[in-house]
DNA sequence: ATTGGTTTTGCTGTTTTATGCAGGTTTGTA
DNA sequence: TACAAACCTGCATAAAACAGCAAAACCAAT
């Protein structure tokens, strides 16, 4: 890379940011060589670009603007309130260091988005909206399972993805589901994501249920597993609730 | 330099734009020895012209307009409009029913946001940014190749990654590079981004470099793969342009 | 040429800015 | 947990900027 030295300030920063257009990324070693100013002068022209808005600074560089560009759409979620509250007690359940196995869904992507700054943990999903969350997170660890992408749903579908979720153990499995009942059990409509919801469970040592309460005492075509099977179940409702005794006394632990 | 002595205010001022009109930079200690004046004099000078809006001035000298314009506002817009041109070159390789294997990079993106809307096509790729763009598409498959996912570039990478792309029998492979140069080929600065694009250039029957024309002539320091290991290269610039006439001899077919 | 007023310039002392360095702390990773 | 890299804080220094003043230059009219 070319060396380009004695700038003036200004003209270091504009430099700066015209490597980051071309590749996205600067380390401050790499810039400090090829301006030959030392690593503290370098720190502080990305701190001020930072504060300017300019670009994103990381431990050891930056990063584009343009790149980190995450189209968050927060917007209308249906019933967010509700799932803010789930999310907040699933989010109690995640232990440092745990790996998590989590499904899609939009209870899914909010609980993602109320997790705390600190946590260190190993999230495991085929969701693309999930790993879009996930990634925004500063200390946990990614993993993608891959295959063919169901648009509907948004989820990696197929053997491969089977399979891999296979070789995970997980401490916990996160399913945002579409039909509880204290009967038949969870359910879905849709034969894939049945699939991969059974051998998440299978994979993880506690599975826990993600439910806003319009899905309480409701059932799909396609059986996921029976309510044996699930340890937690949370829902935006207080655990005392009456609607929640049948599950309780069908021995799932009710959040 | 040439020293110019004995000016009037008039004169040294113009002086002084002329030098920012050749050099876009003036050194204040510069200035006052070549026309034999005190620092303050030159100082009173630069804030004279700042304030007419002739030059921004800057701790130790004076920048020209033109500076600020060619680093600050254009540079976002304008690769953004070398970047279309590389995308509608690029989708103009992609036939019906293709199996095209893309890395990341925001060169890739902005070509699967031009994705023609009746193409039906399978896309397989490990960045995450891609992948929601590919969904966004009413026709084409996508595949996604999963594994830990690396924050910093947004794609998956590691062991089962580079597996799941061996076995796959791609008919293109576009690749968005950050540094191509006739003697040391495509380079790159990530040692896990480099073995991806290793396997997708092994698995694709053709591959496609995406790059605009200043990363041309640039290296990094790891290497992904020689010149005659690619089949087209896509720029902004003309096929015929000066600057491409290496890669031309090279063997490379340049779009 | 002299005078008085204005502009320009350079000088002095002080303040601010830019930068590098020493130290101790945090962070990421093996 | 240990280690190296990156980070932060405070400090020192030198360069640059600033403010105020006075000498010099300029100008116009006498």
């Amino acid at each position: 890379m070319a060396k380009i030295n004695n700038l003036l300030k200004r003209e270091r920063q504009a430099y700066i940011l015209y490597r980051l257009d071309l590749h996205n990324r600067v380390l401050n070693a790499n810039l400090c060589e090829d301006m030959e100013v030392s690593e503290d002068t370098v720190r502080r022209d990305l701190q001020e670009l930072a504060n300017a808005g300019k670009l994103i600074k990381v431990h050891g560089g930056a990063l584009s603007l343009a790149f980190s560009e995450v189209h968050f759409r927060s917007r209308n979620i249906y019933s967010q309130g509700q799932k803010a509250i789930i999310a907040e007690k699933a989010i109690s359940l995640i232990q440092t260091d745990m790996y998590v196995l989590t499904s899609g869904g939009t209870t899914i992507l909010e609980m993602a988005r109320h997790l705390p700054p600190q946590l260190r943990a190993t999230f495991i999903t085929g969701s693309i909206p999930a790993l879009n969350a996930y990634m925004a997170h500063p200390h946990i660890n990614v993993i993608a399972v891959g295959d063919r992408v169901n648009k509907e749903s948004k989820i990696t579908v197929g053997a491969s993805t089977l399979e891999k979720i296979k070789e995970v153990n997980a401490d916990l499995c996160l399913l945002g589901i579409n039909a509880i009942d204290v009967q038949k059990g969870i359910t879905d409509s849709d034969w894939e994501v049945v699939e991969l919801k059974k051998a998440m469970i299978a994979a993880a040592a506690k599975t826990v249920c993600l439910a806003i309460a319009e899905k309480l005492n409701s059932f799909e075509a396609l059986k996921v597993c029976g309510l044996t099977e699930i340890d937690y179940l949370i829902t935006e409702l207080d655990p005392t609730d009456k609607l929640l005794e049948p599950y309780v006394k069908a021995g799932v632990t009710v959040l």
